[in-house]
DNA sequence: CAAAACTCGTTTGTACACGAACAAGTTTGC
DNA sequence: GCAAACTTGTTCGTGTACAAACGAGTTTTG
């Protein structure tokens, strides 16, 4: 087919509008990745959790919770412990560091969605988180 | 910050609406991943260049270009030479193989748009379309 | 109660994605 | 004409992402 243009593709432009907000991302929040500061935040908001359940909450599968887990543990950012009443399971909190940390970056994750949105205005802004929902 | 939600911010949803798209993907063009389609697609549309310029054609940056043109060489779907007036660089161009896999599947890429779009009316795509295009 | 079905967390393998550093080749500037 | 600056492709390291398979623990069901 003669009338394929990559470049109008959704995945493809899905693909390059996730790279800006990724670059603008890591600009203005050095510290974390946009998944650790999912899990983080994710954690501060609900509380104790165990680390699929978590997954879960942020859309995460069990071997990708697992690896960004971990490195928030090695950060000493969480706190775990085993569930008494289901061994397997691995219980996950944010502790005073964690907490500590999420405060003093959430106004940075304010600005990004801002900044990754400010090409439009106003309106657009709010039509185009409408219909992102619709795609979930 | 007590009024920051995570499930409202435009990365995240983005990386959710992301995931939906790929998981469309790989059901109707197992064959290749979105990004090996790409590259492919690229070198079929305009011929013959060199692995960075493909890469830049794309948004991939030197070395995630070359794990993907490695691969596709590897399945034998793209020829290989050296450029005689720049030593440096290595042409890349879409073979017999690799034109014909095209042909094969792109009509599963328009579908996979469709798929990805299909909860929105044809005005809120256009209208999607436009406003993704404001933030790549 | 015991077997089947399920869930939890883990590991392995593959595939992007990008920063940083590097050697080799090409172009620029003086 | 030659050193500095740049480009091309490569490698390494880190971090998602997901499929598949696994052991161990828990729930369901006959």
């Amino acid at each position: 087919m003669d009338n394929y243009r990559l470049d109008e593709q959704v995945g493809f432009i899905l693909r390059r509008v996730n790279q800006r907000h990724l670059a603008i991302f890591s600009q203005h929040m050095p510290e974390l990745t946009p998944t650790q500061f999912a899990a983080l935040a994710k954690l501060v908001e609900l509380g104790e959790m165990s680390q699929n359940e978590l997954g879960r909450k942020i859309a995460m599968d069990a071997a990708t919770i697992k690896g960004v887990a971990d490195r928030l543990i090695k950060r000493g950012l969480l706190n775990v412990r085993r569930n008494p009443d289901d061994s397997r399971r691995k219980l996950l909190c944010a502790n005073i560091a964690g907490v500590a940390l999420y405060q003093q970056v959430v106004a940075a994750a304010e600005r990004i969605s801002e900044k990754t949105l400010s090409p439009l205005s106003s309106a657009e802004k709010q039509e185009l988180l409408r219909l992102l929902a619709k795609l979930k």
